[in-house]
DNA sequence: CTGGCTATGTTCGATAGCGCACGCTGGACA
DNA sequence: TGTCCAGCGTGCGCTATCGAACATAGCCAG
């Protein structure tokens, strides 16, 4: 694998003053998050917290009926197993690595004792689950108003900024499980979408051509994740916002 | 007014042990919130946090358009304006209030200090926050794929939840507006619910008449948010050691 | 080169919910 | 007692999406 890693491509890591990395460094474990990848599953409990760096993950919740919507994409701007921290333990939401890669993670017990130390760890955490938060409730609301292509649009713009390149590995039935919606939904809205030059797709790769192109045809929603997002996580340290959307916001 | 007030009515500030308690009843404030009442607004500063005892308030998330979603209900189990203390000072998210009664406020310093000693405050406002956050993944995924009918039983159920009588004050149209659909649709599936003798209603005023009935016909994302809840507030009361987060982990 | 699998394209009827328009009614209020 | 109107009922055409079936096309293994 001729690809480096370090803890510090994930934002969150990367934010943390060098004590407190310092003390949790030792304990990052480097992991693969290949395809498909279940990191948590719904109840169970949670033994460790994930620090994507080059994978994505969906957060999944599953119907009895096995119908599925993808309620947050984490990538290398979190964490994955808030509930850890949160105090729950477990949550009823699913784990899959959407986009193959690698991630750390840390046990339990190191992550809940540098969170009881109230210090500059708490407070990230915090403000990061602050933005997944937005993210849900957004999501809620783009589920209910807007079109399978304005979700597309939306889904393919968040999986973009949590990638190095523009080019997604993901075929149209796995796109509609994230957005619980039919497999030729998805084909027909990327159908458009190429159509106007927005993307190229080819048996589960897709190139977007023209992202400027995206933010114009996805909805609001997707503006108003990224501006509380950045706002929430601006002043954490070294993450490259470079290529955001509204950089010149408030 | 014949009614009696006290800030224990509402659940998290009756699970507080006594020195925490002590601390903050001082600052509370008891306020008045009638029905329709904004208690902060989308990117609003937030200047205090509420703790409703008798009213129940809905979060809603507004779009350019003026179509709206509710994505949480927040009666006397719970509190209002969680950014305070996640960090953000804001949210993108408005907070009117749907069952009118009253509540508690206390200013936001008043809450960050208590939060910041790292004590049972913190932790008990992080397994509510904890719980809104399952909330709001269920609503999304409910949004997704339920019908209008299912997700009307659940909203009912949930308000039910949070008042001591079977008596809703609520017209059809507010409810539209809570659940992001048609007017008439709410109509349609209240007149189902009506004629299978499970609700009866006139001109502003719901009377659920069978409440297993209705919980029978609902989906469940009700039971599921329920049971999340239950579990992660279960524990909490005076002196119990929940803030020990995980001290005695295995 | 060929079979077989996976990914995508396409069609068709069915349905839920939308947007709109209009009608009805009970109760508040003059 | 009469008026008004908020709250509710209902009908109509429209569209997006569903559910299912089937057709093509790229790609890999043998």
């Amino acid at each position: 694998m001729p690809v480096s890693h370090a803890p510090k491509q994930n934002h969150l890591l990367a934010a943390l003053p060098v004590a407190e990395f310092d003390r949790l460094a030792d304990h990052l474990e480097l992991v693969a998050m290949p395809l498909g990848k279940v990191l948590y599953e719904s109840g169970g409990q949670l033994q460790h917290v994930y620090f994507p760096t080059t994978a994505i993950v969906s957060l999944l919740y599953v119907l009895e009926n096995g119908a599925s919507a993808e309620i947050a994409i984490v990538g290398n701007e979190g964490i994955l197993g808030i509930s850890i921290f949160m105090g729950g333990e477990t949550t009823p939401s699913r784990a899959v690595v959407q986009s193959a890669g690698y991630g750390y993670r840390l046990g339990a017990q190191y992550l809940r004792n540098e969170f009881n130390r109230a210090g500059p760890v708490l407070h990230l955490l915090l403000r990061y689950t602050q933005a997944l938060i937005t993210q849900m409730a957004q999501t809620a609301v783009c589920n209910r108003h807007h079109s399978v292509e304005q979700q597309l649009c939306r889904w393919l713009l968040l999986s973009l900024d949590r990638l190095p390149t523009t080019t997604l590995t993901m075929t149209q039935e796995l796109i509609s499980n994230m957005l619980g919606v039919r497999r030729e939904g998805v084909t027909e809205a990327a159908g458009h979408l190429q159509r106007a030059g927005l993307i190229h797709y080819s048996r589960g790769r897709i190139d977007v051509l023209d992202r400027p192109g995206l933010e114009h045809a996805v909805c609001e929603c997707y503006a108003v994740v990224k501006r509380e997002s950045d706002r929430l996580l601006a002043d954490i340290g070294p993450g490259d916002k470079s290529h955001m959307l509204g950089a010149s916001e408030s």
